[in-house]
DNA sequence: GTCTATATAGGGATAGAC
DNA sequence: GTCTATCCCTATATAGAC
């Protein structure tokens, strides 16, 4: 449980406790947790494994704090991201913008969507994984979404927490089918083909 | 790679190619694939380890068997699910019902939800079970709504195909946040309430 | 045909050297 | 503080008995 070093240390320590879990990202991720072994992590972050052992508790201690780790990175990747968008556009195009934001970096940032695939499938060994991935990433994602669609009446949802909702698990549900599950070739759909019905279901009245 | 038994074979052998797959669905469900073993296996369908041996090539075997079951038996639960409609009623009322039994049917059978994580978690291991999974399941369900979307003229959506996506990406999205992350407690969301939204956005010009 | 018993390998975790 | 070498356990897969 307790798997200290995420507190202030000595440079070269946080340094080191860094390069474990860059290469304990490579294995569990191409891995899984289960078939991930300590010996493949140790060799990938260039140390051995008793000095794994050193900076964190054991196997599952070092599987949380990455996850950990992760998700922290991606809420504020995530809450960071439509930074760059122009309030003066009408609220149609910011809504496309935020669309296309989250899409692009999903698909150019493969980490994020590793750790989606890692945390629904360890979900069952790793509940509070999985609570904290709601926590943090889906709830203000869908937050944001729903504080601006309920703040331009021309979308005219009853439901501005639903729409948000329904906006991003079609996002995530498209990220889901062509990249997780190698569907691009089986269900083709281009992204900008997907954001315009997106868009245009969002507007009631067009 | 050839795992044989899905002929028809002597009724003894058949059954007991169930029972093995009965054992190998709750210790992979339980635990994953590669955190499953073989002895606990062997345990739950009650016989020995070598009989597991004797019906299936190897674990990869089995789970490739366990796997292309399950997604048979959803195929087959999807694509005759909605058969108690009434055409009699309005399309949206009919759309409802289907967002409805979908959401319904995989809530009351745990295997379903059980699969799409299964299938999720072990993508990079198994990529072709992941497109299996989606010919077999998405694609077939995502083109019975999209027929359904393109000859009822009142949802008016210039591309069906991708308002059944959204349709289809909406449910999912919520059976994986509600269900599989355990996010009822944080993000809470009634099903009605869901469905109210959701067929509310399809219908263009209410 | 099915089980008992086992060969063989690999992983988690640690004791002790440097 | 880090590595080498090792302990102990569990897992896959099979040989041989019944």
């Amino acid at each position: 449980m307790n798997s200290a070093p995420l507190q202030h240390l000595s440079g070269d320590k946080a340094d080191k406790a860094k390069v474990i879990l860059d290469g304990a990202l490579q294995v569990f991720t191409a891995d899984g947790y289960a078939a991930a072994s300590m010996g493949r992590i140790a060799a990938a972050a260039g140390v051995s494994k008793p000095t794994l052992y050193s900076y964190f508790q054991d196997k599952e201690g070092l599987f949380v704090a990455l996850i950990q780790q992760l998700t922290h990175n991606l809420r504020y990747t995530i809450l960071h991201l439509p930074l760059d968008l122009d309030p003066q556009e009408p609220p149609e195009q910011i809504l496309r913008q935020m669309a296309t934001s989250t899409l692009n970096e999903f698909s150019r940032n493969a980490s994020l969507l590793t750790l989606m695939r890692l945390v629904i499938g360890e979900s069952e060994r790793f509940p509070d994984l999985s609570r904290t991935f709601v926590r943090e990433i889906i709830k203000p994602m869908v937050e944001r979404f729903s504080a601006f669609l309920a703040t331009h009446a021309c979308f005219g949802h009853s439901d501005p927490m639903v729409a948000a909702r329904i906006f991003s698990g079609a996002i995530a549900h498209y990220l889901i089918m062509q990249h997780i599950l190698h569907g691009d070739d089986i269900l083709p759909l281009e992204r900008d083909r997907m954001v315009n019905g997106l868009i245009e279901m969002m507007v009631s009245y067009p």
